[in-house]
DNA sequence: GTCTATATAAAGATAGAC
DNA sequence: GTCTATCTTTATATAGAC
């Protein structure tokens, strides 16, 4: 085969180039075009063809790099969930050791920034993929369900460092933590689950959160 | 045409079909196949041929009937909601004005039955069916809201009532049946969206209800 | 209204050249 | 590893006979 122009640098070198990190670049395409489309259309109502389109790659591509679609699916969402939403909302440690008049504005703080976050419209896309694909891939929805428990363990450790000071009476933290993200994030995030364009109120929100902080510690506080 | 014997009945009657009835019991058969096949494998999932030829039919005539596969979903689930999940769970009437000392067992009974009910098998596939197709039929999910905000009311209406009557303490019903409903059916509604096969431990639910009933009338009873 | 048969498009997946 | 081209199946939807 003739040597062309392009096949040498400006000082005679050949270029060689790496088929590791243009494989690796693919790759990359080929995962973020995937999500974009899966995450839009759902599993069924994404064609092979069109992520390659969009990741400007050919479909024989695609298959050499993940086997198949369900494949596909499954690392690409599986590593999303992974790489975006682990340690999301990070409890602040000095919350354990907090004293009792300043608990309550620390709840809110913590609980309205989570709700926050639950609440973006990437958090809830995902949300609804996972929960309609979940019977197909049960996989994705057990580790939804792990990275909940990941933050709730950090407030559980919380209750009971606070129950041992004495601030709190939480003989069940994990079921304490559990009442207490449902009334403040649970509730606003099933409207939204299924109300996809509505609108909170001006301090609607807000409101929920506080209101719910304050229901929690008529109940668990010590200190009233 | 010839007549031969089967257009005529034993008393030589003639045998006239009826056509309404036949395309009833078409339209029927058709409504339950996409049911149970929508429900199985999502919107995408499906195709009409697959419907068909559960139902018994030729795909045209889905189409006759329907006039596209996304009228087809949105007729046959929508009314699925309609006839099936509209008054699941009648708050009994006496819940308003019952007596303080016999508010937490109504309330724990109450909840439990519905809790119950929410976590059927069936309850939670077409659950996990509205919300992963809520972006594509927002329509469903309105109408999955409002049957929340039906069975609420009723709640509410009895709030307001033993508010007045003074047993509890909830200026703001809706928010408290918000909290109220949150802690002690959300919180395993959302385990079982995400898990699917997951199995609640024995007693499990029961206290995850009691304790709820119990945060709530912490604050909002009157008489403690 | 209902069917058989078909149009037309698109799906998942792969063979073989480079 | 990546592509073009293609296999095979299946999709939504409809024409036309009855």
């Amino acid at each position: 085969m003739p040597e062309t122009a392009s096949d040498l640098d400006e000082f005679g070198i050949p270029r060689i180039a790496s088929t590791m990190i243009a494989s690796e670049r693919k790759h990359q395409a080929i995962t973020q075009a995937a999500i974009a489309e899966f995450v839009a259309r759902g599993y069924a109502g994404v064609s092979v063809d069109a992520i390659a389109t969009r990741a400007g790659v050919s479909k024989p591509t695609i298959y050499n790099h993940f086997g198949s679609k369900e494949r596909l699916f499954l690392a690409v969402i599986g590593g999303y969930l992974r790489d975006n939403y682990t340690d999301l909302c990070p409890l602040p440690p000095a919350i354990a050791d907090i004293a009792a008049p300043e608990l309550r504005a620390a709840l809110i703080d913590y609980t309205a920034t989570w709700l926050a976050i639950t609440l973006r419209e990437d958090m809830m896309t995902i949300r609804r993929l996972v929960i309609g694909e979940v019977c197909r891939f049960p996989q994705l929805g057990e580790m939804w369900a792990l990275i909940n428990t990941r933050n709730d363990d950090a407030l559980i450790a919380a209750f009971t460092r606070l129950h041992d000071r004495g601030v709190l009476n939480v003989p069940e933290p994990r079921r304490a933590v559990r009442q207490l993200i449902a009334m403040t994030i649970g509730a606003a995030q099933l409207i939204r689950t299924f109300r996809v364009t509505y609108q909170f109120a001006d301090g609607e929100l807000d409101d929920l959160v506080s209101s719910g902080v304050d229901v929690f510690l008529s109940h668990y506080a010590t200190t009233p």
